[in-house]
DNA sequence: AAAACCAATCGTACATTTACGATAGAGAAT
DNA sequence: ATTCTCTATCGTAAATGTACGATTGGTTTT
């Protein structure tokens, strides 16, 4: 009985592709990317007031968004301004392209 | 102390962008999705003839692709024979692209 | 009728995700 | 220096995801 779990390799497109298809794949990140769109840019209360659930949860939707390279964190003490990461966000967008022919 | 999650409430777009995005968000179900756009059909041996995982994973990942919607199974006894949805995969992709503009 | 084949499902183990409240830490304002 | 504000992180609980081998069930072939 094998008990751990193995890591596969797969080529590197496919795990970007998966790895940002993964970052989309819950409604409230979402909504906080499509917020980002229209605003260009927003602070992490600005969220908070919008989305229904707590502070520390929006922090950790925003830090896989990060980890999955698809928004950047800039600090404006005493805040943090969230904006799209623009190359990333372009190759996301043409992976997606692709993949969809 | 809350200790069971809530379901929130999304936009209906939201939700079905969410859900495919995360059924695109493993590795294994982007090659599978790739192997049937390529070859429009296939059955579930030649898929786990190409990966490198057992059967009865292959089969879990090809459920949760159909649960997503994005692919259908069809008996062709004593196989299975898996495609793209059409319908759904042209809705996955407009979502897609609507979203990045 | 029995054997063979294919693929779904079951049972299980472990990892990851999602949510919360509480706490901590960095900077600004008093 | 102390207090206030903002947000990340910690600790925790519950749910979900990922993988395996074993079993089951339907269909075909023998």
């Amino acid at each position: 009985m094998k008990r751990s779990l193995e890591h596969i390799e797969y080529k590197e497109d496919t795990e970007s592709l998966a790895k940002f298809a993964k970052a989309l794949g819950h409604p409230t990140r979402i909504v906080i990317l499509k917020y980002l769109e229209n605003q260009s840019c927003c602070f992490t209360g600005d969220l908070v007031d919008v989305l229904p659930i707590s502070q520390s949860t929006v922090s950790q939707h925003l830090k896989e968004l990060k980890n999955a390279g698809l928004i950047q964190g800039e600090l404006k003490p005493p805040k943090i301004k969230y904006c799209i990461h623009p190359e990333n966000w372009k190759i996301a967008k043409t992976l997606f392209q692709q993949f969809f022919d």
